[in-house]
DNA sequence: GTCTATAAAGGGATAGAC
DNA sequence: GTCTATCCCTTTATAGAC
């Protein structure tokens, strides 16, 4: 992604505020600091995108459609439950671990402006779930999974997958791990939360 | 514990603080905003606390100290393992029934300074799994449990918790959720969470 | 311990020359 | 489209009178 961006003045602005904003947090990242990162006067900044608000939500929008559009798509598929919620777990671990701080960024403007920001058709389309609650109920009422409150099902996997991305520097902190040990326990990690959300929607077979 | 606060300079400053932090984020809270809703003197509260960054850290010590200080206790007391995972789940909802802003502001707050935050000895202390894990450990090789890595699961059940308070804006505006809807989801979530969690060291029973 | 006043720095945004 | 210069506001923090 970082390497097909061109090289535009504007193209250059995207590219260092979404870098600034995602290690920083926006409120802590000035136009100024994204100026002089990127060698761009700091009027210019202001004359392509007219203001701090404005790139911001250019660089949520690219930063959101960029690296999660796969999840809703994967969600509306025709999949079989099982392969569907597979797939949905392994893309949005992999999306993490090509983008570590995504998580936090994305918990942290979603508090800033709470409103403004879930009604954006990007973020909307990741709590997209009518399709996969249908199809929870469905094998529900065929008896071939629990029954299940489709929306904590959901919440389940965006917990179990997201949150300890969103807490990643407190748990290498606490736990002395370093990037690779931590890396390792996230890679261990996938199979343990696919295992698990399979598991809790499993009807126990009979022996025989 | 709002009740309890002594209306001193200090206690009205300190209790004006948490609550605009908890709402609006430590970096969107200017101490000229403390001041005009306290109403107190700007100078006043640099003389009390001598600089915004030391007032933030006698804020959170104070907020995790009053709220969180059971679950530790909870942790590496002595209950039996079933009842040590109920009681801490149970412990830990309530915290947040109470508290809805903490958790959002906790890995806000943690995000900010991983390494200066992570130190504090009141945060490590939610993080001492080392007396559970050795529960869990223990449990398995007597065959009453299955073998899970202890970390995962107690990070499981942090996920499960922590995670849908710390994007409730965010649920309630997707799925058109007011205050009492969504309360009443958490209170649903709470046996849903805990079952999950019980379920998933439980050893199937052979049937007989 | 509380007040007014102000220093000093940083922030977003724009006017106007090129 | 890019530059310098600057406006104007907010912020943290402190000096010094009371």
């Amino acid at each position: 992604m970082k390497d097909k961006e061109n090289k535009t003045t504007k193209g250059k602005i995207l590219e260092t505020a979404r870098n600034l904003f995602l290690e920083k947090g926006v409120d802590n990242t000035s136009i100024r600091d994204i100026s002089k990162k990127a060698n761009i006067n700091l009027a210019s900044i202001n004359y392509h995108f007219k203001s701090k608000e404005n790139l911001f939500e250019h660089v949520l929008q690219e930063l959101v459609s960029t690296n999660t559009q796969k999840l809703p798509v994967i969600l509306n598929s025709d999949l079989p439950l099982e392969e569907k919620i597979k797939q949905y777990v392994y893309t949005y671990f992999e999306i993490i671990r090509i983008n570590p701080e995504l998580p936090y960024f994305i918990v942290n403007v979603l508090h800033r402006n709470p409103k403004k920001i879930a009604g954006f058709k990007i973020i909307e389309s990741l709590y997209n779930t009518e399709k996969f609650s249908k199809q929870l109920k469905e094998e529900a009422e065929k008896g071939k999974i629990k029954g299940i409150n489709p929306y904590h099902f959901f919440i389940n996997m965006l917990s179990l997958i997201v949150f300890p991305a969103a807490i990643k520097e407190t748990l290498k902190n606490r736990y002395d791990w370093n990037e690779k040990e931590f890396e390792a326990f996230i890679y261990e990690r996938r199979e343990q939360v696919l295992n698990l959300l399979l598991d809790s929607i499993k009807i126990a077979k009979k022996r025989g």
